[in-house]
DNA sequence: GCCGTTTTCGGCCCGACTGTTTTCAGTCG
């Protein structure tokens, strides 16, 4: 069963075939905002099997057949017949930075390249240094990008990127003065992945500052060095861009390069039939010539009459409709956020004691936080069985007392195969919280799943479903299970889905939380920690809950201490 | 191929950088 990410890749893969088998340049542009809305969309699966999926922006006739038969049959007609005249393996050739479609069907037809490997042998044997406008500079810019296409990693998890993106941020600020300075691009959306790290800034000395930042020392190769804009690469294959203009147009650019790309060409299509022209140079007035210029990205969108749009909602979906009719939802902030349900110490895995992560969690000034070790489970080593919760219940009462933090007594309690959870309920029952969690049995079928996962809901005692998938971006693709029959059940149980922060993990991802919260469901956001210091990845789950476009009212620790336990008891004393 | 707060037909985002060029096509985001 292809998920919604490999279908999108499908539907890419048929943009491309069709634009180097020479269709218009719309027909295939309509598959690639399809692709798009596809990434962003709940679970294609149970879309087309209730006929849905052509309720999708940028999906249509044509392409809702083909979605159809990609869910099916994991194949297309479409596909199959462009296939006939490019072979797959083409397909990789166009991931060679420099080479896109144009040359790739000239080198298939022209030379018969039809992959990565006939393209080296090419190289090679020197048959390409008679092509016209095929120079000796752009051979070695493709055996560079051959070097950098084998060996890059896929796209890389947020937390990851954010970590190199604040150092390439320090290296910039020991650099030429800037005034402004912000992550843009997928990174600044919150995507779960993101393919390059995007930097803006504003200077009086664009040309010293592209300069500096190309001879960052970690840089691999400099791509491309103009007078605003610069791209490198770090060895592994990752790639920073780089863009600088004048403090005046801080908004214009940031609005520009936060994308997402179809938010952009959506956000200006609009802005065409209003006769304005928006770019990262200003917004020109095409009637009478004059040029807007935004010093924040407030600005832009005002001027073309909507609500500011939060990045995390630019995903060219239907956001610009909303912000049109001012009837965006208000975002979740960390601010609101008044505990975290998820947490270790060394009572378990963690590294940090117990009384070091409650000083950690009243320093981030949270009014409540839970504990919540592991479960003894199987072959656990550290974990706990009753007679350790209760010596533990000793500690956080003193904890407690000492930070000035209501610190809640809670259980990461495995799930078992059969839905059964790792703990009596009578010894749940003296708990405050308890987050369930599947770590075991992983590779059950989706039925049994689903139902394991029904069942835990149904535990009078269970709170929180702790990361619902189990996808884990170093190891685990995750289980599968019906989204809708889980969802519809934590709804009808009173039981809180959570989104984990955990760097591994951001798990649900936006697109499930956003069909969580169509059931009603409420949702936990959290750290997962096990040292003090991975306290603040709850700022992911954070982002996630933005993309999702949660609201304060459908985060459970965004409500008062009084309000929890409330939640906590309406479920234990329903069934 | 998709879509509509002037349109169900006639539109469809915008600009930077590179290499190989005497004016621009291709690629990229």
């Amino acid at each position: 069963m292809l998920s919604n990410t490999e279908i999108a890749k499908k539907l890419l893969e048929i943009r491309t075939l069709m634009e180097m088998a020479g269709e218009s340049f719309y027909k295939y542009m309509a598959y690639e905002k399809a692709a798009a809305s596809v990434e962003n969309a709940p679970p294609l699966r149970d879309l087309v099997a209730a006929g849905e999926h052509l309720k999708l922006p940028g999906v249509g006739k044509s392409i809702g057949a083909a979605i159809e038969q990609l869910v099916t049959s994991g194949g297309a007609e479409q596909l199959d017949l462009l296939y006939q005249r490019f072979p797959p393996s083409l397909i990789e050739v166009l991931g060679v930075s420099g080479i896109g479609t144009k040359t790739a069907a000239m080198l298939f037809t022209e030379y018969g390249i039809a992959s990565l490997a006939d393209l080296e042998a090419a190289i090679a044997a020197g048959t390409l240094t008679s092509v016209p406008r095929l120079g000796s500079k752009t051979i070695e810019n493709w055996k560079r990008g051959i070097l950098a296409y084998k060996g890059r990693q896929r796209r890389t998890p947020l937390p990851q990127a954010l970590a190199i993106a604040r150092q390439v941020v320090a290296h910039l600020q020991a650099g030429p003065p800037l005034e402004r300075l912000a992550f843009a691009g997928s990174l600044r959306r919150a995507e779960v992945t993101v393919g390059d790290i995007d930097i803006v800034c504003t200077s009086q000395h664009a040309a010293d500052v592209i300069g500096h930042f190309a001879q960052w020392p970690r840089a691999e190769a400099v791509l491309a060095e103009g007078p605003t804009k610069a791209s490198i690469w770090l060895s592994g294959g990752l790639q920073i861009d780089l863009r600088v203009l004048p403090d005046h147009l801080y908004g214009n650019l940031l609005q520009h390069f936060t994308g997402s790309r179809e938010h952009n060409i959506k956000l200006r299509e609009y802005a065409v039939r209003r006769n304005l022209r928006v770019s990262e140079n200003g917004i020109l007035n095409l009637e009478n010539g004059e040029v807007i210029t935004c010093t924040d990205e407030e600005g832009v969108y005002a001027a073309l009459g909507m609500q500011f749009i939060p990045p995390e909602l630019r995903s060219g979906l239907d956001e610009i409709e909303l912000a049109r009719a001012r009837t965006l939802p208000v975002l979740i902030q960390s601010a609101d956020l008044r505990g975290d349900f998820h947490m270790h110490t060394t009572w378990s895995d963690g590294d940090d004691t117990l009384e070091a992560m409650t000083a950690a969690a009243a320093a981030r000034g949270y009014e409540y936080h839970a504990i919540s070790d592991h479960s003894r489970g199987r072959a656990r080593r550290f974990g706990m069985g009753a007679d350790e919760l209760r010596r533990q219940r000793e500690e956080i009462a003193a904890a407690s007392a000492r930070y000035g933090i209501r610190t809640l007594q809670a259980s990461e309690v495995d799930i078992l195969p059969d839905g059964s959870l790792d703990l009596d309920d009578d010894v749940l029952a003296e708990l405050d919280v308890v987050v369930a969690s599947v770590h075991t049995a992983t590779s059950q079928s989706r039925e049994q799943m689903t139902e394991r996962l029904i069942r835990a809901c149904q535990n009078r005692y269970v709170t929180i479903l702790g990361h619902p998938t189990g996808r884990r971006f170093d190891s685990s693709r995750g289980y599968e299970f019906d989204y809708d029959a889980v969802f519809a059940a934590a709804a009808r149980t009173g039981t809180a889905l959570e989104i984990d922060g955990q760097a591994a993990r951001l798990d649900l991802p936006a697109p499930l939380a956003r069909l969580a919260k169509s059931y009603g469901v409420t949702l936990a956001l959290d750290s997962d920690a096990h040292r003090t210091g991975d306290l603040a990845a709850i700022e992911f789950a954070v982002g996630q809950a933005r993309r999702a476009g949660l609201g304060k009212a459908d985060v459970l620790n965004a409500r008062s201490l009084d309000d929890v336990l409330a939640f906590v008891a309406r479920k234990r004393n329903a069934a």
